[in-house]
DNA sequence: TTGTACGCGTTATCAG
DNA sequence: CTGATAACGCGTACAA
């Protein structure tokens, strides 16, 4: 451990580890707490002092070692959001802006993907919370009652989204899916359809699909309407939207009217029907849920839900941030969410050619 | 400050800070460094002491801290991404797959989307620097001049994305942007197209842009053909698809084949031209770029350029651990990127109208 | 195999 | 307004 040549250590610059306060300390001739005041109080230190300090500093090319500043403050400045995957449109536009107002207040966001498993959720929460995260973003209900019991002990702020659950356990940004699915029935119904159809997905492990779910069979078993059994469970891709439909035309011919909820497996169901020559909306009327971009674009314009996807992302990182800096407590919001009426749906076909009787 | 009953301190679980190793340590009956390698080392501390030190860790909810985990060891066990948005399909599916892999390494992604301004990609690379990544992943070229010269110094792994740069200064996981368009160019050429267009995105700040204009304009020029300076630049909408193929259709009335620099472009140029009347592919050619996941169920399904998005993600992350671990730098790659020929492409009009008497 | 003791780079506390 | 110094919670030589 015989150093050679000491003097040099300091000269050559590749030697250099890193320059750390003390080094900046030393360097503008000052203790080692006013560099860090110069950087975190500006307005206790001395004009003169903080700008000599902060110019050495820039020069050294000092920057505050993250992790001795998290461990001395308590403060990691990191916030954690588990989501099922980035790669939906409506995922990964709620993390941008989530991302984006968080880093505004000098946070980073750690996104880390379930899939739909809520087995998966749980780990991922710990493995943020261990890393660090001092609020998270979760989406949905809390199935798995090990979560529950884990959010129920107080740690840091979390709030869900995507769904409005006034009885969650933690606050949630969220709409109300069964009403917003219910609003589209309604629509229908009212344009006279009587028998209907449903494209799902999976409603293991999604609150919002179990909402839709219900509130389509409420809706259709409340006003006697037909098909409150002819649902089709599928996955998430336009695949499945064409595999659904054709489903439905092979068992439930007599359907007019077909509600997806997600607009990917609209999209699916409204190419395969152009695919099988049956025209949208004069044979069937279709309806989606999210309000994707390419739903305006779509042939026809389809109609679709909007979803408050910006808005939620952006309320989310408002809300955990003041409670992170005031310690007040993320709120429970309810979104609106809106039937947008474009070209996908009409009264159904009977009906037309009554009309058309009546007016003769 | 006088404490009232302090016996009930340690019985309260309200006031328990947080078990940090000494408590496991106390609790068990060993010495905090025996708790340390219990976790880190568990092959030299015997079988029935590291169970015994797990389970009341794992009694007490310990979990290390990891910003004095962090000090210590000098691994913060995070990654840095800095992307355009989370917006684009493409990004969020390559961030996805660079997130997840790296996941399974047990280190966390962080991201940051600069916009498309590159004036923002410095900033962000120093803050997730100075944040404690210690390997980044960026897109595309690096245009900054500042980025430049901070890059050439040795700081951390750093691979860029989407295009192949030999000459970059640090190593790229991409694909050829330029000889990708020259193929689509090639393939409309030898259908007998000579009229081009090109809708594309801003070149500032995205050599992808320019790429495949470079590639488009030379095309164009080297072969005679005509329509080389016919470029329409907007954004990256379905609606900037819209508007640019009417100004093509208006501009460059003679045009028969366009070639878009994005899959949503191509969408609104598919939807617009059904909208105007103008018959695709009869009319008038349009190949896309990205192969999204709609591509194929577009009307007619579209002839675009399939881009390894994935792959990138996961490679680059497979790099960057080894080179984190290993010490082995990470190196150029080249992925493929192929032509999908689907149906949204044939010969143009005239020609086929010669063919047809030909055959006569 | 296990324990002791020190240091990682900051920020907070307390004097001055 | 500034300086000295004690934590922060963990990993790891070194000693036992």
């Amino acid at each position: 451990m015989v150093r050679l040549m000491p003097g040099k250590r300091a000269k050559q610059p590749k030697l250099k580890k890193k320059a750390g306060v003390f080094d900046v300390a030393r360097e503008a001739g000052v203790s080692v707490a006013t560099v860090s005041r110069a950087f975190n109080l500006p307005d206790i230190v001395s004009e003169d002092v903080r700008r000599r300090v902060l110019a050495t500093a820039q020069n050294l090319g000092y920057a505050a070692n993250p992790a001795a500043k998290a461990l001395r403050s308590r403060k990691t400045h990191i916030v954690g959001a588990a989501i099922p995957t980035l790669d939906y449109a409506i995922f990964a536009k709620m993390i941008n802006h989530f991302q984006d107002s968080f880093a505004q207040h000098g946070y980073m966001t750690i996104v880390a993907t379930t899939g739909f498993e809520h087995a998966n959720v749980f780990e991922k929460v710990k493995t943020l919370v261990d890393r660090g995260a001092e609020a998270l973003l979760l989406v949905g209900a809390i199935e798995d009652p090990a979560l529950v019991s884990y959010l129920k002990r107080p740690h840091i702020p979390v709030v869900t989204t995507y769904s409005y659950l006034p009885d969650e356990i933690v606050p949630c940004i969220g709409f109300d899916n069964y009403a917003a699915t219910e609003s589209a029935m309604e629509y229908l119904a009212d344009l006279g359809h009587r028998n209907f159809a449903m494209i799902a997905g999976s409603p293991k492990g999604s609150d919002r699909q179990r909402a839709r779910i219900a509130a389509y069979k409420d809706f259709v078993g409340s006003r006697n309407l037909h098909g409150a059994a002819n649902i089709i469970i599928r996955n998430f891709t336009i695949r499945d939207g064409t595999e659904a439909i054709r489903a439905i035309l092979d068992k439930y011919p007599e359907t007019t009217a077909v509600v997806c909820n997600t607009d990917v497996m609209a999209f699916g169901a409204l190419s395969e029907s152009r695919r099988l020559g049956i025209r949208v909306p004069q044979d069937i009327s279709i309806v989606g849920f999210d309000d994707a971009e390419y739903a305006a674009q779509l042939e026809p314009p389809l109609t679709t839900i909007a979803v408050p996807a910006e808005e939620m992302g952006r309320l989310a990182a408002e809300m955990l941030h003041s409670s992170l800096s005031n310690g007040e407590p993320p709120r429970f919001v309810r979104l609106d969410s809106h039937l947008i009426v474009r070209k996908s749906a009409c009264p159904p076909r009977a009906l037309k050619q009554l009309r058309l009787a009546a007016a003769v």
